[in-house]
DNA sequence: CTGAAAGCGCTTACAG
DNA sequence: CTGAAAGCGCTTACAG
């Protein structure tokens, strides 16, 4: 291995190489280029500039392995475009940015145990890691984090589950009563849910509304069957459509809302003069939807910001404390949502009110 | 530095703490949980149980420096979660696990110069990078990786444009020529655009749209300003709603064209009776729209895909073939074009036809 | 202000 | 089949 001052080729050049190319010591280029005192103006500049010249970049895997600091996040998540996920883990992104740290993803396509498993070895040793617990294999992942690693979580709250890790969460079951009360003040007899596909154990905005509508003792009407997407909200809302007692329909996220009123739109049913919809999560199309949907504002950012804080926090105390951060949704009314009326009763000068069911 | 058996507080176990604990090298360790061949089947067995009981993890960044192999890529981009970032971001993310890569996000948050050079700095020097090149800041961020970095890129064709480096591309500009011509076929007497923010040099949208224009000897609208979400394409959409004489309007994403459908709405010119609009993207929300969205459909997913093919033979053969590959644009016709008819003579029985302007 | 030594966790040859 | 040596790119002490 020839020690020349040229690059090698295919290999960027280390620390090594810009020393021998400036004379001078790998420590006073270590120094140098991290900024550090104790070090001749004079040379600095000149180290520098070799540095620059020789496109020297820091190995942020050999400095970690010699520091022993790590200054790394990688967020473990089911998935990675969806409103809320692709949110919060901007909102972790931009606190690791601030703070120097890198980004690393790896994604959950299963929540078979096995799988999971083999994505929690993957997870490299030196790293702090985020998992965003929202469903099943998530939250098994979360479970199977082993000790030692600092990891942070963003998940739901559940007042049976117990909380295993620092984490933060927003408080969607107070969120969906308060949206389903909201319906109810509306005059409506009963409000119909579809769910997300949460884990089993943690359906905070389900149990919301479920609890709203037994405190008012209204009947309490079977969920839907759920999912992420607009598809499964189109589905649920093709089977409501057909039942003229669906006045208000209250959805897991704001995909579904957008299916469900694709679905009545299709079906002849006016929103909000036949059924009021008010969605979860306030993403960014919402507002512009005709008619605009009434929807419960989520801030997965500050969300992921929080959770990145914590974080921190374990690889600089070691993580004595197992903190929570609870964040307050707001209920944002727009145009999906309105006074309940009658069936078979329509306002007058309403496009689409013709039936067909 | 007591070399007990016991797992050392706050460090994960490394491999030299497996094999004390094991009673084996070092060596015979490494070999047992790389699933080499030549261990005898009993010590294999017995060291991978001492590797689980501690919790062993490798150390990728270790297993990188030793080996000289990179199998990190660092994606390099200006956004995570609009729909084309987001969705080209997870078809990396699925290649790049497929082969074990393990995968980084760097986030450009300006295209100010000494911003994107201190973002191209912070890039690990042992990692592949991928950079969605689809804006100014990113574009300039390829033009700053330094030589030596392995890297590959996303980028918008553009004749005048020399490809720099190994690219994968969506041949949008013959997209938006068809969109645009579909339009013109319906019998509209002109089309109207509202564009994407990209970068000065590379409009590949707005020039297939001008072409198709000129191809007809069509007279050529003056584009109006753009931006990526729903609100910039409410603000065009609220200027064009109060031209009579726009009838037909291409939008240079679904966001946008989801602003402009609300401008409409809002302006009482119903969609498509009054005026058609095509989007670019077919968003997952697009179908569910009412009117349902004409778009283009771009497959972002495979693009991601590609671009990790393309980088990881430059990993392999070193980077010696700058390859190409274009992917096919697909208009998908939905319900919110029709065919043209002149102003002022509105379909009977269409619903909000009530003018205000 | 500058540098030689040891070590972070791993792998690649090279010996047994 | 198993292991001792050297080295990847860096940093933390510790000497000059």
């Amino acid at each position: 291995m020839a020690t020349t001052p040229e690059p090698r080729q295919g290999r960027a050049a280390s620390l090594q190489d810009v020393a021998t190319a400036a004379g001078v010591s790998l420590m006073t280029v270590s120094r140098a280029v991290n900024g550090r005192p104790w070090v001749n103006e004079a040379t600095r500049a000149m180290v520098l500039a070799v540095a620059k010249e020789l496109g020297y970049r820091p190995s942020r895997g050999a400095r970690a392995m010699a520091s022993g600091h790590v200054e790394s996040v990688t967020v473990l998540t089911s998935n990675t475009t969806l409103y809320g996920h692709a949110t919060t883990l901007q909102g972790i992104e931009e606190a690791a940015r601030a703070s120097g740290f890198s980004l690393g993803i790896a994604v959950l396509d299963s929540p078979e145990p096995a799988a999971v498993r083999r994505a929690v070895e993957r997870i490299d040793a030196m790293t702090g890691v985020i998992v965003i617990a929202w469903d099943l294999a998530s939250t098994r992942a979360l479970a199977a984090m082993p000790v030692g690693l600092a990891v942070a979580a963003v998940t739901s709250p559940t007042r049976a589950r117990k909380v295993t890790h620092p984490s933060v969460w927003l408080d969607d079951e107070s969120a969906a009563a308060t949206a389903t009360r909201y319906l109810l003040d509306l005059g409506h007899p009963t409000v119909h849910y579809v769910p997300l596909p949460e884990a089993r154990p943690m359906r905070p905005r389900e149990l919301g509304w479920r609890r709203a509508l037994q405190a008012r003792g209204v009947a309490i009407p079977p969920p839907e069957a759920g999912g992420w997407d607009a598809h499964t909200g189109y589905n649920a809302g093709v089977i409501l459509a057909k039942d003229r007692g669906v006045s208000a329909v209250l959805c897991g996220n704001d995909d579904i809302a957008l299916g469900v009123l694709r679905a009545m739109h299709e079906a002849g049913r006016d929103v909000p003069s036949n059924v009021s919809i008010i969605g979860f999560d306030d993403a960014p199309h919402s507002a512009f939807l005709a008619p605009a949907l009434t929807t419960v504002r989520l801030d997965f950012n500050s969300l992921g910001r929080e959770c990145f804080r914590l974080l921190q926090e374990i690889l600089v105390d070691g993580g004595l404390s197992p903190a929570v951060v609870i964040s307050k949704p707001e209920l944002v009314i727009r145009e999906s949502t309105a006074r309940y009326q009658r069936p078979r009763r329509h306002k007058a000068g309403t496009p689409a009110s013709e039936s067909d069911d």
